[in-house]
DNA sequence: TCGAATTTGTGCGTATGTATC
DNA sequence: GGATACATACGCACAAATTCG
């Protein structure tokens, strides 16, 4: 049995005392080189020891000063949940709710559907769509990225065939297609967990790998069946946390 | 301006070459040996450059072997969504669906309900509780983790208290919940991305901070809106996809 | 079977730039 | 502004694992 390395028991023995408790948010650990000293080693391995915990995000440290406890900062996670009847922006109520300010910037133009998109619009590839592509914004700094897409073929003759001109702006999709007489119901959503590619990562502020929410979002007109719109969402994992079904009203039970 | 250090500029252009396609999932990279000689440097840059590459899942080491750019790995991925009146082990029906053999090992033992698990069961902290932890498998491999808590208040006089023994084993929340009279309806799940801790990692097969899909699943008795159960369950997020609401059935429209 | 060559993993000492007082 | 403490980066030496003849 090989004893586990040293800088890794190093590590470990910090960390039991940091997610115990012993250590508080913000305190100063031992320098590497006073760390080297207490276990007997060199400096150069309770770096190493630092540099896991840093990677784990217990340690942050700071050049020239030294290591310092991080804060468990579970730091104010946004909430998304469908809103049946908004006639608000979504996300900015949703912002709103939670005590932030929710802006956006966007990007419309017309482009044709590739394979995956047709797909899950159930057009042919080529068929044209009307692109959005979005950033979301809570306090000034980016936390999510969508692209949506819409077929020309239902929105086409409409005054909403842009989502976001005209007296129908940022009011979301479903209040948008109510206008046009189309009741959308709940989208289908498709729920991944993944690491953020390079473009998202430089749009979102966050590191290459850094995991992301990405869900693949459908509305269809329940009339008919027919997709009316989808979109790819990605949010910073860090930041948010998607709830689906609600809560139950009545809650005559005794605790 | 400082310029980048050494390894992290070896490390861009391996990052640049593999994400490129230039280098192929499997492929052979230079040992830390040659890379020094490349570059320039002495070994020991090289192997830092390689455990930036290590870290973000790019790159895969093999003590003594070398190191190989790491599969993109996007195998079959399984689907998840909630079953609104089955009579089988959700997990194991999803996974037959999709032609695996979805199996599961579970171990329940009471315990006490934390300050977090006492607030989504609406219980007392320290009120008793039936926890139950699950590794569930694919095909032999591990893809998913839970842990479930129920509180003893709701199970305690009936014969379905440990949910993975007697008749009604094996069958899911909301099926051994009717033995009991108690209707769930469908659950509230809080979803969100992160990195695997180091124990899911290690119990997951995969490397610690790869992105999972981590879920607060809470069923409620829809009669009376009380709590009978809640679980956090884990999913490599390389494997699954979440799916939420229904495709309407009737697609009466023209293409 | 075995041993040599290759390769990664780990520890150490030192030089350099940074932060703090 | 200067002195000191500190984290970071690098080159080197040795151990451990793998591969191959």
């Amino acid at each position: 049995m090989a004893d586990p390395a040293p800088y890794l028991v190093i590590a470990e023995d910090l960390r039991g005392r940091i997610v115990g408790g012993e250590l508080e948010p913000g305190d100063r650990l031992p320098s590497v080189a006073e760390l080297g000293r207490q276990y007997g080693v060199s400096p150069s391995v309770g770096a190493r020891a630092y540099s896991v915990l840093v990677q784990e995000g217990l340690v942050i440290s700071r050049h020239g000063a030294g290591h310092y406890v991080r804060g468990q900062e579970t730091p104010e996670l946004l909430v998304r949940r469908h809103r049946p009847r908004s006639e608000d922006s979504p996300f900015a109520q949703g912002a709103a709710e939670q005590g932030a300010v929710g802006t956006w910037r966007h990007e419309s133009a017309t482009a044709v559907a590739d394979a995956q998109v047709a797909d899950r619009l159930s057009i042919r590839e080529g068929d044209p769509v009307m692109r959005t592509e979005y950033v979301y914004l809570v306090d000034d700094s980016p936390v999510q990225l969508a692209t949506s897409w819409e077929p020309i073929a239902v929105t086409g003759q409409s005054m909403i065939v842009l989502p976001e001109a005209g007296p129908y702006a940022g009011i979301g999709v479903a209040a948008r297609m109510r206008v046009i007489g189309i009741d959308v119901g709940e989208p289908v959503e498709r729920v991944r967990a993944r690491g953020a590619t390079r473009a998202e990562a430089q749009a979102l502020g966050i590191t290459p790998a850094a995991p992301v929410l990405f869900i693949e979002r459908t509305y269809y007109d329940q009339a008919t069946g027919r997709p009316v719109e989808t979109a790819d969402i990605t949010m910073r994992g860090d930041r948010w946390v998607a709830v689906y079904g609600q809560v139950p009203e009545g809650r005559d039970f005794q605790v």
